[in-house]
DNA sequence: TGTACATCAGTGAACGCGCGTTCACTGATGTAC
DNA sequence: TGTACATCAGTGAACGCGCGTTCACTGATGTAC
């Protein structure tokens, strides 16, 4: 039965909204195009009324997600001026965060995927990365000069780094061990500002 | 028809080989057994005469890829003590390594899906990594007092966050200064030795 | 405003394909005598 | 040392399953008159 457009649209957010937390969870080739329609409330029959194919829907997806995140970033830096670096690197490098691949950021949980992905999905990731260091940047204590865009994109991959290492070790100590020490190391990044 | 106890031996070899090669270019869930034991000459059937399953390819051939990749940098260091830490760093973000992830580092190539494996993959990471921050510690400068493994931890963040989003993004410029920028932040580290 | 009808979002069965795994079989290996 | 035979590495067909995608159908929506 044919739904209002209004209620199309509702359905579309909500496969991407599902689509991004399921992808970050179990990788873009462990989650089905039936498993996220599921998980939005309908059957996988209706999903190309919506998107042209799977990659398609992987592509709209990451590019929300990382949206989103650049948006809550900004949102930070706007309230708390002074402390929302120390805050996002804080979260970033969190336990909570570590275990929580759904709710985090789509660069710790794809971007090792996402390079064998197709031009679409590369093109969002390559947009997101462009938005996060500049969201980064911004972040950052002025008095790095010209070597703030420098500073944003090595503390990106350290963030990065830190948390794909993190996740992809067993031993729990280790875990938390290479997520104390690059905040220790970051410390002076958030520290002087 | 059975071979020789060292033949068998040889292709076991190079079963690991290849599937630690093809693992790296095109993700574990990228490639399929078939695949694999074409690459190494054989048939798929032959398979489960090595190993259990493709999960337990998969951490055998994890494991044997970071064991070599440790002594290759344990060599580098031994003959070149004074620059193997610079070497290693310019060959880790080269466009080279970016370009060839077959050829190149387990951790930038898959750690993202490794977190999404079971505990048997993950337990060779777990050692890989510790491997790999051990192997790193001993090449850096020794002023860096107690702070060398959390120095060594950082940098592995650092490398392995560069290779991974340089991989991500299509943009080519992106990608090159990514790299780019990583290595000069890194240039104290290792101009310091 | 009311009505007839074309549109189309969502359903659920079905298709085709690839993949991990199994299995009966082959024939070289290597051992027991 | 030579021979008979058990072992078992590798082959290729087959199985079962899951997945992306398609399709005929349903019935609510929204438009044309």
């Amino acid at each position: 039965m044919k739904v209002s457009r209004e209620q199309f649209l509702e359905n579309r957010e909500r496969i991407l909204e599902v689509a991004s937390k399921m992808f970050r969870e179990k990788g873009f080739d462990g989650v089905g195009v039936a498993d996220i329609m599921n998980g939005a409330g309908m059957t996988h029959g209706g999903f190309y009324r919506h998107f042209a194919s799977k990659e398609d829907l992987a592509a709209k997806a990451s590019e929300k997600s990382m949206a989103r995140t650049v948006e809550k970033w900004r949102e930070q830096r706007l309230s708390h001026p002074d402390s929302a670096l120390a805050t996002f690197i804080g979260h970033y490098l969190s336990e909570r965060h570590r275990d929580s691949p759904g709710e985090g950021c789509m660069l710790a949980a794809l971007a090792s995927d996402a390079a064998r992905e197709g031009p679409e999905i590369r093109q969002c990731f390559a947009d997101g990365v462009t938005a996060m260091i500049q969201s980064l940047e911004r972040l950052l204590p002025g008095d790095a000069g010209a070597d703030t865009r420098r500073t944003a994109i090595a503390t990106m991959a350290e963030l990065v780094g830190a948390v794909v290492l993190s996740r992809a070790v067993s031993d729990a100590a280790l875990s938390r061990e290479i997520l104390g020490a690059v905040s220790d190391d970051l410390q002076p990044v958030c520290g002087s500002n």
